[in-house]
DNA sequence: TCTGGGGTCCTAGGACCC
DNA sequence: TCTGGGGTCCTAGGACCC
């Protein structure tokens, strides 16, 4: 591992680099309130069922660390504030750290808010090396948003990224030492510092994924060069086994990708107090129907596929799902498609966690194209009614089918109620809308 | 110590089509 | 009449990342 001028790598030995912010929520609260610099603060949930999300250096010398349930933060480290999050702050000081990023290179890959992997190689003909992009990189985040960082440069996504997190600041016994930056791995240190590495430090290698590879004996990286790839395929599945048995000899294909399309988004919940009626969670879900809806619209989409999470009281978690024949993006849609799925689920144990999800995206403009065409096979009399509404009437009559369809799927239990649902939704739909059918149709 | 909320990807089985 | 194999879509669950 070096970071010195002398062995400075060339774009072809280091052509992605890694950075990632420190401690970034904790980082943003305590620049907006310097009152809290010095003390040990987080973001998290501070009631019962609350995690950490982030945690200040100053509380990570207490042990506490992100992901860990804010009840055993707070016995590590009595001190402890926790403050509730404002991601719309983390968004905005996510886009100036974008932007600063997109100076050195267009070629960019967000992860999440706090963390962006390049590809320097667009900086060949301009005759940059790394190692300056990265100090310079460095020094700008410092200067213009006032944030820590830890900048990695690697051959590959797995090494830039394995580096960066070398040159963070960490805690030995209780003392922060200080990260030194920058790193690279050098090209005939590679071998040596990936054989030394837990196998828990792969990406991809979980906690499950861990104990498994633990019970097969294999607890270090040097141990997954070895192994037999149709072995480790049995126990983990082909896919992850061949990725790993990369990983391992520092083999990481995965590109930089600029432009990654969104593919679901949802809202879910763990309530302080788990529910315990059938109304409670389905008032939930209009609640739950009416963040995504807007979620969605905000996108400029509409998604085909909406699938329920539940989780109960003894941590198990259950899901449904259904995919409509067009796209939605309305509360009321959202809403009856949700709670039909609800209702198709036996509720014998309080619920902990509800959950909306939306996917199978398609663009606006591509759903009117769905929806005339759906219209289009089902009659005349409702060729007449698109003439006379907008789509969204169109799309009612569907999702009464697909309403049925959940019905048929799950038995009586949803019979009656998911048509109910349809109508209540759809009387909204009629109070919003100036022209809107009501839930018979215009017949 | 007992696990959030935003997402991604993989697997496996069933239905359906050719 | 009974049958194969490949491809695609859908559903459900699991694991992982930040």
């Amino acid at each position: 591992m070096s970071n010195s001028p002398a062995d400075s790598p060339s774009l072809e030995d280091a052509p992605i680099l890694h950075v990632d912010l420190d401690a970034f929520f904790a980082s943003v609260e305590i620049l907006d309130d310097p009152s809290l610099r010095g003390r040990p603060v987080c973001v998290g949930g501070a009631a019962e069922r609350g995690v950490i999300a982030s945690a200040s250096y100053e509380a990570r010398r207490h042990g506490v660390t992100s992901a860990m349930p804010s009840v055993v933060a707070r016995r590590l480290c009595p001190d402890l504030i926790i403050l509730p999050g404002r991601f719309d702050r983390y968004e905005e000081y996510s886009h100036r750290f974008h932007s600063v990023v997109n100076d050195l290179t267009p070629e960019y890959e967000p992860l999440g808010l706090d963390e962006v992997f390049a590809d320097l190689r667009s900086l060949r003909r301009l005759g940059v090396r790394p190692l300056e992009a990265a100090w310079e990189l460095r020094r700008r985040i410092q200067g213009e948003l006032v944030l820590e960082c830890g900048v990695g440069l690697g051959r590959n996504k797995l090494f830039a990224k394995l580096a960066s997190k070398q040159s963070k600041p960490h805690v030995v016994d209780h003392v922060l030492v200080p990260g030194t930056g920058v790193v690279w791995v050098s090209r005939g240190l590679e071998d040596q510092w990936m054989a030394e590495l837990p196998v828990r430090a792969l990406w991809g290698v979980g906690p499950a994924t861990a104990k498994k590879l633990h019970q097969l004996g294999l607890r270090w990286v040097r141990d997954l060069v070895k192994v037999d790839e149709n072995t480790l395929s049995r126990h983990l599945g082909s896919a992850m086994a061949a990725t790993l048995v990369a990983y391992a000899r520092g083999d990481d294909e995965r590109m930089v990708v600029t432009n990654r399309e969104l593919k679901s988004l949802g809202h879910d919940q763990t309530f302080g107090v788990s529910l315990t009626s059938l109304d409670e969670v389905l008032d939930h879900c209009r609640h739950h129907a009416g963040v995504v809806a807007r979620a969605l619209r905000a996108q400029g989409r509409v998604a085909r596929t909406l699938s329920v999470v539940l989780r109960f009281d003894d941590l198990e978690s259950l899901s449904r799902s259904q995919t409509l024949p067009f796209g939605v993006d309305d509360e009321s849609a959202l809403t009856a498609v949700a709670q039909a799925l609800v209702r198709s689920v036996n509720l014998s144990r309080p619920v902990r966690l509800l959950g909306l999800y939306a996917s199978s995206f398609l663009e606006r403009a591509d759903n009117q194209v769905q929806l005339s065409f759906d219209v289009a096979v089902q009659g005349d009399d409702r060729l007449e009614a698109i003439s006379r509404s907008r789509d969204h009437q169109v799309s009612s009559a569907s999702l009464r089918d697909a309403l049925d369809d959940i019905r048929r799927r799950y038995g009586e239990n949803s019979v009656g109620v998911a048509s109910d649902l349809a109508s209540q939704g759809l009387r909204i739909e009629r109070q919003r809308g100036s022209h809107a059918f009501g839930p018979e149709g215009p017949s």
